[in-house]
RNA sequence: GGGCGUAUAGCUCAGCAGGAUAGAGCAACAGCCUUCUAAGCUGUGGGUCGCAGGUUCGAAUCCUGCUACGCUCGCCA
């Protein structure tokens, strides 16, 4: 709400009160009839030693007639309400819509930034499952939302390829693996063993020296076990290279765990100089009591490197190579505790960006009775849901539309079927946990992406027609705007407003539901006024041209938050 | 035990730098397709905002205590 500014100013004007005073507490009523911003009071009845509802109408008095988009105050209680003119309001939002083309509420202060966004980070040899989804689609959404704003971004998918795992990996590999499952389905194979190593370990205790050797084989890239680790991590990547074809992700960077491993002793010694290392039960580790965390572990008992030593290098490594402005981790909120002693060790060791490396948490997909496991085989694959999704989707198109081609419908299906995924782990606040359910994944009505689709496809069907009845395009300054006054018209206007806050805040908090929210409400907000009003049979050519228009922003505001999800937006469907 | 987090309608969630009758969606029920896409729209019912105190003109929102659940607390990542 721009207006808010410039009420601010004249109330400080005529109060000779602080501006700041006012702007602090104008906000925007819960209710559309309560106005468009309202002032409380209650504060300043303490300071002024006045009633509230008294200094309002005061206020009220002192205001009136020196804002020419104000159509009228009341009061209410002890609030000023404050109402604005709304053919005014529509022209402003729109012409300055209109003027942003493609990209409504877009931002250029990050010109010249870069942004490092570790997100996806699966681990090879193991299954794609709905949990790495969280990081993959909330990870993309954060890139696209720094992007929007200018940023210089890299996406970088930090490869969990490197650990013990890989040495038990090898050992149940040469157990039970079969050159021509492997051939077949790597990824199924390489897990099938990897889950029978652990169901095999209870009674043979032994398999874990067993895993430990090839790992310590590995690390001192021992051929036989090097070969077999490079070979397991190509046909990991090539099974990845799909599921982020398909999800439309690319990422500028796939350098694993493993990449940094050499990149340790360097770290090892500036800790050292910094006298930082200290031994403790025989491994060496930083004290972080004056952060009230725990010791933090650089390197074990064995003297091998452990994962928060691997991150420590990898962000001097990253600053070296992109410079960043910040290092943003996208990485499940279980590992809160490691990042926080991660960022205390280089704010110890003098790494000035410390406080720009950030770590963004997010909640634990579970079933309703326990969590995922992929040691116990007890998972929901990524590719199965997403698969189940456009099957369902096909069968509504199906239904909804015989006539169209079979091409058409497998396209607009993985499209639906797909974003409707990626809304369920977009829609809610990050760090909450998501239960999976069939029927939750599934649901296509309310707030979904398909609804957000769905509505964007009405919009584009009505101009569509108001191209092939010759009354589109028109120029958006010369319409009439008084025809967009009412209450359905103001509520859509409103939220185009509100656009761009939304992305801001999303971007602020690494929160992309800010944002979706607002589209959400938007769609919304359109679908009451598509039922409420004609838009091609309006009553004159003037209403309609007012309609068109907005209609049109509509549509252009739907396509760039979906955009920025991650999302299609659909011509028909 | 220490730390972090969560608790709001039957279900999934918003709201939380204090403010006006606590909002959506789903589910339930009742309606709306001879007019631009019914994956839509309208209406109805449904809430001691975990519990107990406190601060305040005013608390879902801030503070304290408690309860429940989840995560985490050096040689996995």
């Amino acid at each position: 709400m721009h207006y808010k500014d410039e009420l601010a100013e004249v109330l400080a004007r005529e109060t000779g009160m602080e501006k700041n005073i006012f702007s602090d507490l104008l906000e925007i009523p819960p209710q559309a009839d309560m106005g468009d911003l309202a002032l409380p009071c209650f504060r300043l009845a303490k300071e002024l030693k006045k009633a509230p509802n008294q200094i309002a109408v005061e206020l009220k008095g002192k205001i009136a007639g020196k804002l020419t988009w104000l159509r009228r105050a009341e009061v209410v209680g002890g609030y000023l309400n404050i109402y604005v003119e709304p053919a005014q309001y529509a022209e402003t939002i729109l012409q300055k819509s209109f003027a942003q083309g493609a990209t409504p509420g877009f931002g250029t202060e990050g010109l010249e930034k870069t942004v490092l966004v570790e997100y996806s980070s699966p681990n090879i040899a193991k299954p794609f499952h709905v949990g790495h989804a969280f990081s993959t689609l909330v990870g993309e959404a954060i890139a696209n939302l720094y992007e929007y704003r200018g940023y210089c971004v890299k996406r970088l998918n930090h490869l969990g390829d490197y650990g013990t795992q890989f040495g038990k990996l090898i050992a149940a590999w040469r157990h039970w693996g079969s050159e021509e499952a492997l051939a077949d389905d790597p990824i199924t194979e390489l897990n099938r063993v990897y889950v029978k190593f652990y169901r095999e370990l209870e009674d043979k205790p032994e398999l874990e020296d067993e895993g430990r050797l090839y790992f310590k084989r590995l690390e001192e890239k021992a051929p036989e076990e090097y070969e077999l680790w490079k070979l397991f991590r190509d046909l990991s990547l090539k099974a990845f290279d799909k599921i982020y074809n398909r999800l439309n992700i690319k990422f500028d960077s796939m350098l694993g765990e493993s990449f940094y491993s050499d990149k340790i002793p360097a770290v090892v010694d500036r800790l050292r100089e910094k006298g930082l290392l200290v031994e403790s039960e025989g491994a060496q580790v930083v004290n972080l009591d004056d952060y009230g965390l725990n010791p933090c572990l650089i390197l074990k008992s064995d003297g091998a490197t452990i994962y928060a030593s691997r991150d420590i290098a990898a962000v001097y490594y990253r600053d070296e190579t992109w410079d960043f402005y910040r290092n943003i981790y996208v990485v499940g909120a279980p590992q809160k505790n490691h990042f926080q002693q991660v960022f205390a060790v280089l704010k110890e060791a003098d790494f000035p960006k410390a406080d720009q490396c950030i770590h963004v948490a997010f909640g634990t997909v579970r079933f309703a009775d326990g969590i995922f496991s992929t040691r116990q085989g007890n998972v929901i694959l990524l590719n199965d849901l997403l698969a189940e999704s456009v099957a369902k989707t096909k069968a509504i198109i199906q239904n909804n539309n015989p006539e169209m081609p079979e091409a058409e419908v497998e396209k607009i299906a993985e499209s639906v079927g797909v974003g409707a995924v990626r809304y369920t782990f977009l829609r809610n606040g990050r760090e909450r946990d998501i239960v999976f359910s069939w029927d939750d994944m599934l649901d296509f009505e309310g707030d979904s992406a398909p609804y957000l689709q769905y509505t964007y496809a009405r919009c584009s069907s009505i101009m569509r027609l108001a191209a092939a009845n010759g009354v589109w395009p028109l120029d958006p300054t010369k319409i009439n705007h008084e025809h967009l006054a009412g209450e359905e018209e103001q509520s859509i206007i409103k939220l185009m407003d509100a656009f761009e806050d939304s992305v801001l805040e999303a971007l602020d908090t690494h929160e992309p539901s800010i944002m979706l929210r607002n589209i959400s409400q938007l769609a919304r907000a359109f679908n009451r006024f598509y039922n409420s009003r004609s838009i091609l049979h309006a009553e004159d050519k003037e209403v309609m041209k007012a309609r068109l228009i907005l209609t049109e922003s509509t549509r252009t505001y739907l396509k760039a938050g979906l955009k920025i999800a991650g999302i299609d937006a659909l011509e028909r469907m």
